[in-house]
DNA sequence: ACCTGAACACCGTTCAAGT
DNA sequence: ACCTGAACACCGTTCAAGT
């Protein structure tokens, strides 16, 4: 039982991001990580320079797992994939969409960039000007942000999750018919799953049929 | 300058909702609350139950904003206007997308759900069946909350907000052009302003025109 | 070089005490 | 009925001190 070898910084950013996987983001505090790595909180600080180090060096790691598309394909495809590729990264690691809305984290390093910059570079392969290629990028960046999200938390969470059976029976109780007819009835008969990340590639194709068709080398 | 009245209710949220918009959702704390309204925090619990309760409050009044769509209209205008019609309340008031999503909100009031209620009674006349529905409100969810919450923080923050014009170059600076070659000439030329309400509304036409497509009532 | 204890300026919330 | 002071269990972070 000798005394363990020292941090560093990876061994806080791996400890963090299970920490953060297993108790979300209001469960990763400073205090909670040092106390998960035996250590006191002020010991972090000799491994990252603050908190928001520590989520930047999160959502680094994260956005790393998503591979730049090939240039080669057709850039409809690059977009597809990227997209995807995003979205099912996110979804493993909610707290790093979550960071990033709440501007907790903001990444500036390549490492970070890089799917994104292959996202860019399809959307001007598409012909897209500046400023096209902003606001395509704005909406893809939307897209897979809502779709994460709303599947985090919110208002119709009641609709989304059926785990809780009981929750469930306790929201309907709370929903009054005569103001809202629709929704009560939408809880009382749905009962089956939905598949997130289907409906997500279902947005995603309607969203690059939609810039294909307003993209410039649309016939080329 | 004798004794205020004594607080209540309504005036907490007014000063809650006031709060909020200057300082966020981050500014927003029971402490600086209760100073704003001359008062100690405690005092604040004697008329909400707890932070939960304020943002509840907020979300529910800044949903009240939001009209129930008119049912005689087809069910495509009535979902376009909803979606418009929270995009609108929403982006001014950032805190209620932000504590949604950070699921530090999640009101069940009839009074905020009202707006929903209308738009799933609008996918019900497209006649959409209960999954199709949960589906579709889902598509719309995600797309307000993901144009809204794009505009308020996250990685492509430099893209967007031109009003720092240092910033930028610090962050052109920063970017390696051999690693992140699309990114940094879409960072360089980029200089025009966007309109994200406008991007949104390109969006949500791109969203109905696919309900439409996919609606079982298409062609009656 | 790395770790720690004490401290500072904050949180949300409870509870007994005041009027 | 409404407000308060003190307290509890938390935050992120700094700084001087230890090894």
């Amino acid at each position: 039982m000798a005394r363990r070898e020292p941090l560093n910084r990876e061994k806080v950013l791996d400890a963090a991001l299970e920490l953060a996987d297993a108790e979300g983001l209001e469960g990763l505090s400073m205090r909670r990580l040092a106390k998960r790595l035996g250590v006191e909180a002020m010991s972090l600080y000799n491994h990252v320079s603050n908190k928001t180090d520590i989520l930047d060096g999160i959502a680094e790691r994260v956005f790393s797992q998503v591979e730049r598309p090939d240039p080669a394909l057709p850039w409809q495809e690059q977009v597809r994939t990227v997209a995807l590729n995003m979205y099912r990264a996110f979804s493993r690691h909610p707290i790093v969409p979550l960071a990033l809305v709440t501007d907790q984290s903001n990444p500036t390093s390549a490492r970070a960039l890089e799917p994104l910059d292959g996202l860019v570079g399809a959307l001007f392969q598409a012909g897209f000007d500046d400023l096209g290629v902003r606001r395509a990028l704005g909406a893809v960046n939307g897209l897979v942000l809502g779709s994460l999200l709303q599947a985090t938390g919110g208002f119709t969470e009641a609709l989304r999750t059926h785990a809780d059976e009981q929750q469930v029976d306790a929201y309907i109780r709370h929903v009054d018919p005569a103001r809202l007819p629709n929704f009560s009835r939408l809880l009382r008969h749905t009962r089956e799953g939905v598949d997130p990340e289907a409906d997500f590639e279902q947005m995603l194709d309607l969203l690059i049929r939609g810039l294909v068709a307003s993209a410039p080398l649309h016939e080329v």
